[in-house]
DNA sequence: TGATTGTTTATAAACAAGCCT
DNA sequence: CGAGGCTTGTTTATAAACAAT
């Protein structure tokens, strides 16, 4: 009965499956978070060459940078939220992250209805990267206000992805995928004790557990080695992987099993008692009784449901820095779960068979909100003026996050609209929206937005970004099919759905996480000599190597908040995403737009105001802002195909050839 | 590295104070689930002798429960449902319990600023029970739907606990108590390793965690032993017992460690981490910023904040079955912390100097909501109608709950509105509004409201159950000055306080739980040998044994929900109570009401509505619903001090002497 | 740098409700 | 059908990883 001397591996948190790749440069950077201002570009946080850099064509306050899919995109958006607070409150906002990809912006609408098609050739993701302040910056005193720049990336996703169909879900994946289905797998072969969730003491010395962590080679079982996703998302994959968005119970626990291998296989059997404990837990996932009341099923609040679907994530694995064959699979190689079929797969996806699981669970300072994205040319500048350190890319993962073949974003963008401040939140941090960068004094600041973290200030249900997504949105193109498909399955329940007016629930939102990337941060747990062998990356380095995903939510119409008008177009997504109200006016808007919510399985512009919107965002993308609030919830596919991953290492590129515009 | 064989002792999540006292009648019943209705008042759930019930003179459907002291309350509660069912629908759906004390129902308001007088003699302190039907029936199969019905259960309290003034709390408390302050106390004696919170493998086989569980000898160390409340009640307590009910971090921390010495003796330095975990996690929390957003303060939503306080769970030590010498702690007492000062203590209370602190972690299926408390006088039962097993009271704590001195409700009673059903919800979970009681077959009932256990819908933010106090209501006595000087201390921010309107979120509440005591629940862990030796509660049983608190709430206004109208007067109240928003209806109670929220520390009832709850609560108790809800949430202190525990025991009195209005 | 404060995720477990054998 | 076992759900407790200051 002693304690445990420390939680045993598999208990751990699950440590993150980028080492720390970037290279430990320390203090060489004499002047300190005071001088900030001097020290952006010149500190450890240095842009490669081959990142190019240019002024929007259009959007006020933005500039456009291109990045190789080695880039580590993590020290990117850190050099350049660096680079916004260097340049102060008339620098530039917003940064449009174009990452790889031969697609020019038209072919964004070309690629629909491709389930079978993996790795499809043209597709550009560009990035919108912009500049983000500190929610909770009261007006009052503003220019005592940290202002922690927070860059927003536009990701211009495919229509069908941005479509939210679950279509091109499970069903098309599992084709995709190479045939894989939910239901239909023969069980796996190794899977010790099944049953008896709760473990009652029963481990026995004799046999350690099998949980497989670091292989001595360095080679880790793909089988056995626990996927990158959290359960929440793991649950949400599995739900919106289903065609009506319903499951049971017990399929999730099948769909997680069939698509990682090692629930089946390696992990305990508390790992369903976590499921079950994420499914209660979770305000996003609610459960649903059938006609009879005999089954319940387990949905995702339509609003909340950014139809995260495992396909978003998976993709072939390519290893940039080892040399290992294509078919061995790297360090840090998730595991791949299904055979992708090789007839289905492309000539431009890399020779391997495997695909990798970009992961959920590293946190990054970013996510990704919707922004209007240029169709006029941009402005080429040189990359020296971001100078980016190439992280070494010790584990191909790290680098997996930004290449790989053709998948892009799907993930629904969250609602951006402000949730009423509540009494004296709204005093004590009210969002600011105002747009300067002030260097942020690190010590002597007065900041009175005094949110020294976020903070959901529970405007109720709201746990998940929202994916705001107007009706006719981003691609009219497939959409509607996709639509009405959906639509099709979906329970068709005309309740008249006394619902929503949820009274007086204000309180706002959380406090929005600044991009510090090379800030030491002490871990409160003392860096006392870790037993585990097979931690091998550096303690003191707690900054993320990868961002691929994050948080998605599109900008508020201003329409939509007459009260509140931001200085710049975008500035006033300051909110954080957590706990928003689907309409951004409290009570105004509440009263003006008594439609009840669209019925939608993935979270979209409310009817209210989406006709404004709709217009809008037609050219809109998604706004990938590093206002970070726990990226493990989002995912962003910024991966490109129309490069081979050498060229891009090698910096041997240009942009031009996969982006007219810019050339 | 190997898995800890079982969580270590004080990792464990905490064992019920009360082990089962109630005596394994195994299967006396023939008649199953089935047959309820023969076997309500056969079954093992027997009323005993000394119970009195009589119909409510004013009341439709309701009858008034006198109980002793000593009686199980939770007994008592589960036949009381049990009879409920067994009549049926036309049956009484409400019961006012009323245990103890020597006080008419005129002396409520009588008992007003008497803080240092704990064991105040006359303080009668009615219950009234009412049987609830579980939500989430749809109207279309009503006559298949399973009913259980909830007993409801009104507590009359005395004006000043109603009141929820923070007065009443801490600072009074402390000199009633003894003078013990948050602030002055000095470091206790015997702490080990402070700091270092995390445990780092910090462990030596050598000597065994200092976890106090059960001595050899029966007797707990008061000082070693954890509180029976949980991290979220503790932090209520603390907070609450500032007067701008405002702490910081630190704060809570003393606080917690100064009134549970537990935790400044024995706990592990992760009980901080605990405490941190906790506010983060639950949404009644808060965090606001001072003016220069230096410090950071933690607030409990005011609509959520039922004004908990430790003095309303704290209780002078009364054991009744144990013979051990007045100072002797009793088995089950928990740590007393503070010494009360001998000269304040009134003569009606027991000898005893310690106090035994109300648990408040044992679930029950019961909470408060308020209810009109009849002032004519009622009809008296025979006691036999509805025969009360007494418990054995093996555990002193057991019978603790309903016994002791003076202290009494002061719980804030929860919002009782509706939140509005989310689309399929509103299909699947359906309110129940009829009052039908069938026998709720157990095998072929189609139960269509589906849901197996409560599910909170996420209609926002609301996480605890909201204390629905009318401005004027209750008792217009002394509350005002309590208010006011609580106000004063309050931070006025004349905010606009552009909040609320929280959109469109809809989802209902939890599934009511239904109170089935002697219903045997199989623990999902298999009840493997456990190795525990102190474990010495019966396995297989896994009822409370003890009823005291309880999320409360007051009866909705039915002006404030025009759609539904119930059959009965209380019978909506088969609202869950978690997240639920304070305007009942969804979007036209918005409409029409648009006044923020009051500011108030303490929920209570919204401008909204107020005015006529506030006339209509003049006369109104609590409600104690069997809608159980993690009672931990909750108190209700329904102790008599009129009389002393033996004649409890001994059935030997006579409820005509402290309520004079049955005679 | 180190400590404090906050936010999340992971696990284990207690316990309830209800299904199923 | 009835008791016990298993499944499903809900909460609380702990530990830990990280972030921000
Ligand atoms: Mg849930
Ligand atoms: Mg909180």
């Amino acid at each position: 009965m002693k304690e445990s001397p420390r939680r045993p591996l598999i208990l751990k948190r699950r440590k993150l499956p980028f080492p720390k790749s970037e290279p430990e440069v320390p203090h060489d950077e004499p002047d300190g978070p005071r001088s900030k201002d001097t020290a952006a570009l010149s500190g450890s946080q240095c842009f490669p060459n081959n990142i190019r850099i240019m002024d929007h064509p259009s959007l006020p306050d933005t500039q456009v940078v291109v990045i190789p899919k080695t880039a580590d995109l993590q020290s990117v958006l850190g050099a350049l939220t660096a680079k916004g607070k260097e340049c102060g409150p008339e620098g530039p906002t917003k940064f449009i992250l174009l990452s790889g990809g031969s697609g020019s912006l038209e072919d964004w609408s070309d690629t629909l209805g491709m389930p079978t098609s993996e790795g499809e050739s043209s597709s550009g993701n560009p990035l919108a990267f912009s500049t983000k302040r500190e929610e909770g910056i009261p007006q009052r005193d503003l220019k005592e206000c940290r202002v922690d720049a927070k860059p927003l990336v536009t990701v211009k996703p495919l229509s069908k992805e941005l479509d939210c169909s679950p279509l091109d879900d499970s069903l098309t994946n599992i084709q995709w995928l190479g045939g894989m289905t939910t239901d239909g797998l023969a069980p796996n072969p190794g899977k010790r004790d099944e049953g008896k969730e709760s473990q009652e003491s029963c481990q026995q010395p004799l046999q350690p557990p099998r949980v497989c962590e670091e292989r001595p080679g360095g080679i880790k079982d793909p089988q056995s080695e626990r996927p990158p996703y959290s359960y929440m998302a793991m649950i949400q994959f599995a739900i919106n992987s289903k065609k009506n968005r319903k499951m049971t119970l017990k399929e999730i626990y099948t769909w997680i099993e069939d698509h990682f291998t090692y629930f089946r296989n390696v992990a305990k059997p508390g790992w369903k008692n976590s499921i079950r404990h994420n499914l209660s837990l979770h305000d996003m996932f609610i459960r649903e009784t059938s006609q009879d009341g005999k089954i319940s099923y387990w949905t995702i609040r339509p609003e909340a449901n950014r139809c995260l679907t495992l396909d978003q994530v998976y993709k072939p694995v390519v290893d940039v820095t080892a040399s290992s064959s294509p078919q061995t699979v790297p360090v840090c190689e998730q595991q791949p779960m299904k055979r992708v079929v090789p007839e289905l797969k492309k000539a431009i996806v890399p020779s391997t068979t495997e695909r990798k699981i970009k992961p959920l669970l590293p946190r990054t300072d970013s996510y990704l909100v919707p922004i209007q994205l240029p169709l006029a040319p941009s402005i080429f500048l040189p990359s020296a003026q971001l100078p980016l350190v190439s992280p070494p890319q010790n584990c191909s993962s790290s680098a997996a996050s930004i290449q790989g073949g053709g998948k892009r974003v799907r993930i629904a963008p969250k609602v951006l609209q402000r949730a009423p401040l509540h009494t004296d939140a709204l005093k004590k941090e009210p969002l600011d929206v105002a747009l300067s960068h002030e260097p942020r004094p690190s010590h002597h600041r007065k900041d009175a937005s005094g949110s020294r973290r976020k903070q959901r200030l529970a405007p109720p249900s709201r746990e998940e970004p929202v994916l705001l997504f107007p009706e006719s949105s981003l691609f009219d193109s497939g959409l509607a099919s996709d639509l009405s498909t959906f639509q099709d399955t979906q329970d068709t329940d005309a309740e008249p759905k006394t619902d929503s007016g949820s009274p007086g629930r204000e309180h706002a939102f959380k406090t929005p996480i600044k991009s510090s990337h090379p800030a030491s941060s002490t871990p409160s747990k003392p860096p006392a000599a870790l037993p585990e062998p097979w931690r091998l990356t550096p303690l003191g380095k707690q900054g993320q190597s990868v961002l691929d995903f994050s948080p998605i939510r599109t900008p508020r119409d201003p329409a939509l908040t007459p009260q509140r008008h931001s200085h710049t177009p975008f500035s006033f997504n300051s909110t954080p995403f957590k706990d928003l109200p689907l309409f951004s006016s409290p009570r105004e808007l509440l009263a003006s737009a008594r439609s009840p919510p669209p019925a939608r399985s993935c979270s979209r512009e409310l009817q209210v105001g989406g006709a404004a919107l709709a217009n809008r965002s037609l050219t809109e993308g998604l706004i990938l802002d590093t206002m970070n609030d726990s990226l493990s919830k989002i995912l962003v596919d910024i991966s490109f195909s129309g490069l081979d991953d050498e060229d891009l290492a090698m910096g041997n590129i240009s942009w031009s050839q996969f982006i007219p515009e810019l050339k």
